[in-house]
DNA sequence: ACTCATCTATCTGAAATTTAGATGGCAACT
DNA sequence: AGTTGCCATCTAAATTTCAGATAGATGAGT
C-alpha cells in the first residue's frame, strides 16, 4: 500500500523543521528512518518533494503543494481520534443553536471560538432565523439552544435566562429630514419606518413599530442600505450598525425623549424537558457568563 | 504509530461489504489480516467499531460516526496522489475566472461541474466582480479568464470570443404606471431607471441608461427588490429575473419599439501574452462550445 | 586552506509489523 | 442434522521499519 501516514508525518515534520535530522529528533527516530520514509514517499508519488541541492533540503513546488494536502490528512487523523475520544466522554455529537441577529456578533464569535477549542469534535449548526421565531425552533426541537430578544410570554416548557441588554439606535440617511435635528416622537411617526420582517406574525413583529407608514425588510443589512438611501428610518442595534459597510453614510440623530425603553433584553432559551449534554451545558454557562 | 491508513481502509471496506471475509476478498488479503487490522484499530481508538453479536458484524454508533471520518481521510489520501499526478501532467495548480453576472448561471454551473470532474486537483477561484471591470481584471493578471458583456473597445492585449447573446428585459413592479401598457421610449425616459452600479466609471456604466432619473444599486437582486416596490424600472437579463424570489411580483411590459438592441453579447476574454495551461485551455473551449 | 559541525544517502542486521494458512467455535440457512 | 459462511486465535513466514555505522558533501568559523 503506498503513501502511509508515517511517511506523510515524516514529510511534514521534515518540512517544518527544515532537515531530516531535526525531523528524526522530533520524531525520536533514526535520521536514516526519516530519510528512507521520505524517499519511499517520493517514489510512491513519482516526484521529488525536496530538493537536496545544498546541505539543507528545500521543498520543491510540488512539495509545497503536497505539504498542504499531507497536513490536512494528518489533521483529519487527529480529528478522527478526537471523535473517538468524545464517544468515550459521552459528549454530544451535534448541537444546533439558533441565534437572533440582535446578539452582538463579536461576543458570539468569542464564545464559539472557545467552544471549538473545548469541543473540537462536536458538529455545530448555527441558525440565524430571521424569518422564524427562535423560541419556536427550540420548542419544536429544531434547535437545542436559542438566543433571542425578549418576548412577552415564553411557553412554560422553555427555560430562559437573561443575558443582558442590547442598545438600539434610531438611524437614518444623512440626507434624511431627521438627520440633523433632535428627534421627537411625532417626528418618528411622520416618516416611514423600516422594520425587520418576520414571516410569522406575532407580537414581536410589532414590538418596535412607531410609525404608521412602514416597510418590512428581511435583512438588517438591506435595511441599512435602504436607510442610507433616505427611504426611511429604522431602529437597529448598535453592533449591527457598526458592522455595516454603509455605516459612514448613516446618521444617528439624538432623541428628545429619555423614557423610551430602547435597550431590549436578550434571552438564552432551552427546552426544560430535553436532557442537556456537557457541550450544551458548557455553552449555556458560557453565554450566561458573558455580560453584553 | 497508531491508526494507519491500511487499518482505516480495512475498516471502511468491511463496513461497505458487510463482513471481514468479503473485505478480505475485496482487498485480496487473508481474512485474518483484516480481522487483526480492525481489532488493532479498535484497540488504538479505545472503542468498538463493530458489534460481533451475530454472524455478520454490524457497526456500532461510534463505528458509524468514525466511518465518515475514515472515508474523508482515505479520500484525502487519494486526492493527494491525484495532486501529485497533476504535477506530472503539468496542469495548472490554480485558476481564477472572473464572470459577469450576465452569464446564465445554469450553463456556468454545468461547465464547472464538468471542469471539476476533468481537473479535480486544480484550485479554482470564481470572481463575480459586480463592482469591477472584468476585462481589467484579466488585463492586470488578477484573473486568468473573464466572461463579460461586450464593451465598445477591448484592449489589444486581450483575446476575445463571443459566446452568445443574452436577452435583456425591461421590468417593473406590478403597481408601476408602466406595468400594463405597451411601453415606448418616452415612457422609459419619464420614469426612474435603476441601474447596476459599478465602482469604476467607464462606458459600460452608462451602456443601458435611458432615463435622466436613475438609481444605482450594486446588486441585481436588490434592484429587483426595489423594482418590485415600484420605485422604478430596470433592464435585467431574463435569467436573473427568473432566478429572483420576487419574480412573481414583477411585470415585464411589452415594448413598442423593435429596433432597440436588447440582447447583449457575452464575451470570453483572456490575455494573449500569458501562456495558457491545459486547464485554462479546456475551460475556454468548453465555454466556446456552449451556445447561450 | 583547514577544521569542525551538520547534513543526507547507503548499508547491514535486528526488531517490529503484517500476512497467509490452518483451525476451532458459532450462527444462520436448508 | 448437516452444510455453509463467518470471526478469532495461533503459528510461521514475509515484509517493513528501524537503529547504528559509515562515507561523502556542505557550510560556517578561524
Amino acid at each position: 500500500m503506498s503513501v502511509s501516514l508515517d511517511q506523510l508525518q515524516a514529510f511534514v515534520v521534515a518540512a517544518e523543521t527544515g532537515s531530516f535530522s531535526a525531523a528524526a529528533r522530533r520524531l525520536r527516530k533514526a535520521q536514516s528512518a526519516v530519510s528512507t520514509q521520505i524517499s519511499n514517499l517520493e517514489e510512491d508519488l513519482g516526484l521529488a518533494l525536496f530538493s537536496r541541492a545544498g546541505r539543507s533540503p528545500s521543498l520543491t513546488p510540488a512539495g509545497e503543494r503536497l505539504l498542504l494536502e499531507a497536513r490536512v490528512i494528518l489533521d483529519r487523523r487527529e480529528h478522527l481520534i478526537g471523535v473517538a475520544r468524545s464517544f468515550e466522554a459521552h459528549v454530544e455529537q451535534r448541537l444546533v443553536v439558533a441565534i437572533d441577529e440582535i446578539y452582538p456578533e463579536q461576543a458570539m464569535a468569542e464564545v464559539f471560538a472557545e467552544f471549538a477549542r473545548h469541543f473540537p469534535h462536536v458538529e455545530l449548526e448555527l441558525l440565524f432565523p430571521m424569518m422564524e421565531d427562535v423560541s419556536r425552533l427550540v420548542l419544536t426541537g429544531q434547535a437545542d439552544i436559542g438566543v433571542m430578544w425578549r418576548q412577552e410570554i415564553l411557553p412554560t416548557e422553555l427555560g430562559f435566562q437573561t443575558l443582558g441588554w442590547v442598545p438600539i439606535k434610531m438611524v437614518c440617511g444623512k440626507q434624511h429630514p431627521l438627520a440633523n435635528v433632535r428627534v421627537d416622537w411625532e417626528d418618528l411617526k411622520r416618516h416611514r419606518q423600516i422594520l425587520v420582517a418576520a414571516r410569522n406574525d406575532g407580537p414581536e413583529k410589532q414590538r418596535l413599530r412607531v410609525a404608521p407608514e412602514v416597510w418590512w425588510v428581511e435583512s438588517h443589512w438591506v435595511i441599512l442600505q435602504l436607510v442610507r438611501q433616505g427611504i426611511g428610518w429604522a431602529f437597529v442595534s448598535s453592533h449591527v450598525i457598526k458592522a455595516s459597510p454603509v455605516a459612514a453614510d448613516l446618521a444617528i440623530p439624538e432623541l428628545q425623549f429619555d423614557d423610551f425603553d430602547l435597550p431590549v433584553a436578550v434571552e438564552l432559551v432551552w427546552h426544560k424537558q430535553r436532557p442537556c449534554g456537557p457541550a450544551a451545558k458548557w455553552l449555556r454557562e458560557r453565554f450566561a457568563a458573558i455580560r453584553i
